[in-house]
This record gives C-alpha cells, structure tokens and sequence, in this order.
DNA sequence: GTTAAGATTGAATGCGCTTTCAAAGCCACA
DNA sequence: TGTGGCTTTGAAAGCGCATTCAATCTTAAC
C-alpha cells in the first residue's frame, strides 16, 4: 500500500534531541516527577538530588520538550502577536519591542500579519487560539471592540491603538489627539496658516484623533477650518503623492503640509519635488511616527515621534504580568515633536 | 505551602477549545484513529464514515490541538526563521513572502532576530530546534558554513545569501556581483569616471560580492581603480552619511556614488544635501536592494532590485519541498537595474 | 521512647493525538 | 459454498511532561 517503509534507513527526523526527562531522571537516579519539579520549581527539593538532576541535565544536554510541557501543563510559553503587516517599518519596530521584551522571560512570540483585514484578524485569533498561546497581542485591531472581548474571556489579551476595558484585556493607547495638536501647532507658530492635512484611513480611530488634533490646534488659534486643504489619505505612500497632486491641481493656496503619518510624508515630499516645490523653503511639511528612515529623509522630516519600539515592549510586558496574574499598568510616553529639516518659518 | 488553589473557581485558562478529537469521534460514532486517518489523510475511509465524522467536526467545532499532534505524530506544522532584524525594511519583505506562502499549506512561522551576532544566531538556532520546528529558514546568515551544515543533521534547513549543498540543506542566494556590475556599468555608461564606492559589510559574503562587482565594472571600462574612492561601510544609513563625510573631507573628486545598499544610499544622499551637493545634478547616486521607500526618496532612487519578497516565498516554499521528501530547485531572478531619478549624465 | 505533623519522593494517570497491530469485513476466484 | 487476498476499522500503546495521591522519611513535641 504505502512505501513509506521500504527504506530500510528512518527517513529523517531521527536525530532531534532524543534526551528526555525519563532519561535525567534515570541517570540522576531519581524520579521523573522529581526533574519535573526541579524544572519548574513547583516543590522544595533536597540539594542533593538537585545537584545530580542538574548534573544529568548537563551531561546529557537535556532540553524540555515545549510541545510536551503545553500538552501536559497548558502552557505553551508562546504570545501570539497580530499586527497588520510585518513588513510596515512602524510595526518592525514593535515587533522588535515585543521580541525583546518576551525572550529574556523565555517566551517566544508568534507573528502572525492581518493586512488590515478584519476577516483576516479575525482567522489569526483562531490560529493562535489553536496553537495555545498563553496570551495574544493585537496590534492596532481593526477588529470590532466586542470581538476582541470575546477573544479575551479565552485568554488574556493586550491591545494598543484603543480605549478598552474587560477582565483579561489591558489597552496600551497612544495620545494621537495631543500629537497632532502639537504638530499642527509647530507650523502656526512658524507662521503658517494655510496648513494642508493629509488624513489617514479614518476608519481607524488614530486617524480620526490626529484629524481632530488638527483642528483643535486650527481653532484654537482663531483659524477658520478650510475643508479644500483637507485631503484624504490611506496612511500609504502614494496616497500623500496623489494628496499632493490633487491640492497642486486644484491650485489650493498652502505654505505648509501636515501627514497623518511618516509614509504619506514621504509620499507627499516626492510630491511636491516632482511639483518644483522646494521643503522646506517653499512648503514646510511635518509628519507623525518618527520612522526610522525619516531622519534621512533630505530633508530630515520634522514629525511627532511615537515609541513604538516602547510600545512593543510595553505591550509584551502587560500580556506576561496579566500571565502571572497581576494587572498591568503600562501607560504609553506622551507625544513628543521633532523639528527637523522639513518645518521652516513661513516666508514673508 | 501553595495558595494557588485557594480560590474557588479556576483561575484561567478554563474556556479554551475543551472540544477533542476523542468527542468528535464519540459524536459521529466512529474511533478516535479514524478521525484521525481522515485529518490527515493517511488511509482510506469510507464515505459514511467521513460523512459523519465532517459533521461532527463542524457542530462540535473541532480544532486539532497542535501541540499534541506534535507531539504524537512528530511534526509541528511551524517553521523556524531567523532573520536578522525583524524590523528591517529589507527582511521584512521577505517575511512577508514567508507568511505568505506558508499560511496557505497550514504552517505557521517561528520568527526570531539574531541580530547579526553569530552567537546570538546560534541561540536562535537551538531554540528553534528545541520548539521542535519541522524546518529552519536562515536569512542571510552569520554563522558559519559548518554551523549550519550541523544544524541541517538534524532537520531540513534553507540558507540565503550563500552558496552550500549539503544533505538536508539548499541554499538560495542572489547574484550580488553581477547587480553590483550593472550599477556601476549604468554609472560608467552616463558618462562618469569618477564612481566613488560605499561597501558593505564586508565579512559579508554579498558585501564583498558587491565590492567584486563594482571593480570589475571598472575594470573593463578600462578605468584604474582608486582606493581613495572606496569608503568602508556597514550597511546602515549612518554609514553612508560618514561615507560622504569623508570624501568631502578629503577632498576626493568624484561625480557619482554607488552604495551597497539602499539604506547607506539614503544617508549619502542626506550628507550630499548637508554638503550642498545635489542628487543627480551635481553627483548621481546609485543603491542597491530596491527598498520600498526607494521609490519615494528624493530624488526617486537608482538601484538594483533585489526580490525580497519573492526570495521569502521560494525559501518558504523550498523548505515546505524537503519536508515533503522532495529536493528544492528554486532559483532567484537575475538582478535588475532600476534607473530612476538619482542617476543622470556627468556635466560636461 | 513514641507519635503526630511535616517535608520529600515516587508511582501512576492523563493531556490530545498518531500510529502500529490485529481483527473484521469485503471481494473475486475456484 | 469456500478460501485467499485486500480493504476498512477499532483497540491499545505511546509521544514527553505535569500533577495528583499516597508512601516514606524527618523532625519536633509529648
């Protein structure tokens, strides 16, 4: 029937790390249940045993099985993580948070990239939930408040990006209103005040924030709000080069630009070059993230920074207290501006 | 002695997916084995019973439990990858292309960073081994030749960036110094004698590679190789900034810049800017991997592009081949010049 | 010098699934 | 109608570890 055995020598997966925790035990002539518990610190053991167990270990160069201790003990010492795109240098940076944050505990993240997919979240909260993490991350959810509550009475569960409260859920929020307020207010102060704004995807309540931000800081300076300088953007690239197009052909009047983010700056930049405007002697241009490329931006962009390296690890060290049974309390830096190459006074 | 129990009801961890393969085979009236002979498909059942089974998988909601699969049947259905800075832009791409392409066979990936610290690589390595994962994914890896070729004894593993056979290993690797060729021979063809170099790391395979290319260009223009243009690098944006540093410093005539990658490319710019030097007007510049943000630089970036993504996909997919008992054949495509914005005619 | 309480330890059970192994059912053939 | 060969199925034995339960060994108090 099958020829999977015909081969008279084991195929493959013969030479893993055949070393077992019977095997520890043997040679430290003790229990299994003895080494088990030396492990994991679940019982006082006597020094002496303790010492030829951990001698045992050595020798033999044991490894735990993980796949055994999740089955055997519930625990996987695994975090699911979500985010949108692995490859999107802000959530890298995060990433990178977690990473750090979650290895010295000896944990290991799972990655797992959503594209900005409710649906797709959604089928990554089952794998993980499948694959028995101990906690999730979800980064930025686009997913509804309610599923994500959901998600939470299975498991504990961080999310940042939004104000939410349940037993086993902890929100990590960023103040996107203030940052934006602050930018906004960076180019009155140099004088601006036709302020374009490029929007993000204003589905997501951070866009919505940075916008209201925006205006805040318009009204609070006794500027009347001009609805042409308001251009929507997708939080990508080429939406802050297309945002730049329509503004340069409708010939609307503006000294400055605001993006709602780092890469519609970037697009927005190219823009305005293609358009033989010079940044920032002609237009003054401000983004918010502070990816790591805009520092080499030409010119080096001014922008908000948001710590999403510190996010990242802000976010695992919530999920492995709220493991541990205690609350988190994590709260997110405020805002801070960056002036940079890309903001200059308005010209007379 | 523990007051983990003290409280009545049970902590955590109580709701997860309490449905097993051992119900849904009590439901549909059939044994555990064939349940499982019809998820995986390892010998033939008849219709009612597979009927029946597929029911009740639906109604209870059945989800196999990965780990107790791993456990008993040896595979875990993940692969390891390391990768060297998960928040790259350049590795990134290619995570992305190993999501993509392992999601849909029903694999999950193991991301860890190393790095680019050997030892640090090395600890990916055991860690990943010891999570029991069916394949290992190295990207461009820092440890030597025999580490990975041990690594290959005990499970299929897929190295890019290098060139090595052995038993349960294939490597993927891209023609850096034909791309590195090609840069420079654009350069030459623009009209510039002049070429000034930015190298990589050069304990880096592909840096030297890159630095091989770039001499050999020159070397068939008939042009004499001045080292006084060559300026170390280490593939991060600030070294290309130095880069600049020292050539103005030293007064060193050159009309155009060729960096080993896209990342020193932006920082040269922006010491070209600092300068006064404008991009392509006054020195041409060249990068090398097509970063996403390449293309919205300013000016637009010259580069070679180097699929990234497609060369996650291939390993991935390479790797799913051995685990499958077949041998990869996978090649990457040859290098590809981008001419955009930064690279123009030397002024007479 | 006993005995009870406490500290250590080992045997045994099970986590949820895969995988032999052998029994049972099926067919075509004689 | 009977027999051999093939197919479908179930019982049972783990995979490597955590954990409960009961047994053994200490120690302190009587």
């Amino acid at each position: 029937m099958n020829n999977k055995n015909s081969d008279p020598a084991p195929p493959r997966a013969a030479s893993k790390s055949p070393v077992t925790l019977d095997m520890v035990a043997k040679l430290a002539g003790v229990s299994p249940s003895t080494v088990s518990r030396i492990l994991n610190g679940t019982a006082v053991v006597s020094d002496a045993k303790r010492q030829a167990v951990v001698e045992a270990t050595k020798t033999l160069g044991f490894v735990p099985n993980p796949l055994a201790r999740g089955l055997a003990g519930g625990r996987t010492f695994s975090i699911g993580v979500v985010t949108q795109a692995i490859d999107s240098p802000f959530y890298g940076a995060a990433l990178r948070g977690i990473e750090d944050e979650l290895d010295p505990a000896g944990y290991s993240p799972l990655f797992m990239s959503a594209h900005w997919d409710p649906a797709a979240e959604a089928r990554c909260l089952e794998v993980l939930h499948a694959r028995r993490v101990d906690g999730i991350v979800v980064l930025m959810p686009r997913l509804s408040d309610a599923a994500l509550q959901a998600c939470a009475q299975a498991l504990p569960v961080v999310v940042t990006g939004r104000e939410l409260r349940a037993e086993q859920l902890f929100s990590l929020n960023f103040d996107n209103f203030t940052g934006a307020l602050r930018a906004t207010e960076h180019l009155l102060a140099l004088g601006h005040k036709q302020i374009a704004f490029i929007t993000g995807d204003e589905e997501h309540p951070d866009a919505s924030e940075r916008h209201r931000g925006y205006r805040a800081a318009l009204q609070a300076a006794g500027i009347s709000f001009d609805p042409n300088l308001v251009v929507p953007g997708r939080y990508h690239e080429i939406s802050g080069l297309e945002a730049v197009n329509h503004l340069v052909a409708y010939k609307r009047q503006f000294t400055a630009i605001f993006a709602a983010n780092d890469q519609m700056a970037a697009g927005a930049a190219l823009g305005l070059f293609k358009h033989g405007l010079r940044v920032p002697e002609d237009v003054s241009l401000v983004g918010f993230d502070d990816l790591p490329t805009s520092v080499y931006a030409t010119p080096p962009l001014s922008t908000i920074h948001q710590p999403a390296y510190e996010l990242g690890r802000l976010a695992a060290a919530s999920i492995l207290q709220m493991i541990a049974g205690t609350s988190p309390t994590a709260e997110l830096p405020p805002p801070e501006l960056l002036v940079r190459g890309s903001s200059a006074p308005v010209r007379p």
